[in-house]
DNA sequence: CTGTTAAAACGAATGTGATTCGTTAAGTAT
DNA sequence: ATACTTAACGAATCACATTCGTTTTAACAG
């Protein structure tokens, strides 16, 4: 067939093709990418270097929407906004978290981050040790958030091997009608309003 | 060959082999795990149903080992203790983490935990609804922290694009002596304490 | 223009991995 | 003994990632 007029692929259509195959099966294959571009899989090789390099990408499409607080808030409050920003970013695609867990991190998108949370943690007087520990625990705290969020179901979606204790507060979410995306929204804040609130530049 | 006079396999045995490989190599394949165990690929079959299963099973393995707190315990400090029980359990093994994430929940060990935890918290007063959201916040936590672990490396061992706030933090690290696991480790605890310190039953 | 180079597609081929199936031989129950 | 089950094997299938050689054409230098 030769090369076309104009060209049928680039890194962007590439990205955007799997993104939404990631969101539609919660994965990719080559295959599956060039069928859903109507290429075949080889041609893709001459615009990234392989599979890695495309969930790399993906980690920057999710990473690049998050914005950063403006300078002078409470200290508490621009680390929240940090902490939903990044944990909405993955929101997004829930899916595309257990893809991007299994791979380290590339994504300059994520420094920008971490930079301006070492700034405001500095400026509110903790000491360096224990800004490199929050960071730490923020991240975690995110991704481990994000991988709830990413759960098909909660594992405790079966009645049998349940306590009192424990099916009294399942019955609370029986009631009230939220989605599971709500209710992991909800545990999120509830747990980033704890976290922050037992932090203390001393 | 026919059948052997001492069966070669056991759902133990192949359990086993699989957390070594994962340990040495950070991942296993059918054939390499045959092959540690003397044995054809499709001889597995007879044991487990397929790669998924083996999955669940060294999940299985690893969350076995949490002990859990004894009754009386003030809450705090019963639930710091399954929080770090859990965590260790993945601690243990880092190169599973990613494995496990990759795949639902179907380990019934992790129910035990739930309910003890449920419990805990209904009898320092916590109402269900609470109850619910700590356990999802803790579950997140525990989880994105053994990520943490697991990872290769911290994403910020570039010198390049990192601000005086966030490089006067990494300084900090650079003199004491201490590896990146022990500095996960503490993290963790830094981290749980701030969140327990956040909660309250009201 | 014209000739050369590089880009961008293709199809074929390779190697690996998971899984299935038919066969065989050894244990086990009747 | 006979029949059934278990647990091994090897061959075969199918999907996937990747590489390579080929072809066509766009872009560019003279």
């Amino acid at each position: 067939m030769g090369r076309p007029s104009a060209p049928l692929l680039d890194v962007d259509r590439i990205t955007t093709a799997a993104l939404t195959l990631v969101e539609e099966s919660g994965g990719f294959t080559m295959p599956q990418l060039a069928k859903k571009l109507k290429v075949s899989p080889s041609s893709l090789y001459n615009h990234v270097s392989g599979r890695d390099e495309i969930v790399e990408l993906l980690r920057g499409r999710a990473m690049s929407e998050v914005d950063m607080p403006e300078v002078g808030a409470p200290w508490r409050e621009a680390l929240a906004q940090i902490a939903r920003g990044y944990r909405d970013s993955y929101g997004r695609y829930p899916r595309l978290i257990p893809l991007l867990t299994a791979q380290a991190v590339n994504s300059s998108a994520a420094f920008g981050m971490y930079n301006t949370m070492a700034r405001i943690l500095s400026e509110a007087g903790f000491v360096p040790a224990d800004v490199l520990r929050i960071i730490t625990v923020v991240d975690s705290y995110v991704l481990g958030s994000a991988l709830d969020l990413a759960a098909p179901e909660a594992p405790w979606e079966r009645s049998d091997e349940v306590g009192v204790e424990f099916r009294a507060a399942l019955d609370t979410i029986a009631g009230a009608a939220g989605t599971r995306e709500a209710r992991s929204e909800d545990a999120f804040e509830f747990g980033l309003r704890a976290l922050l609130a037992g932090l203390d530049p001393r």
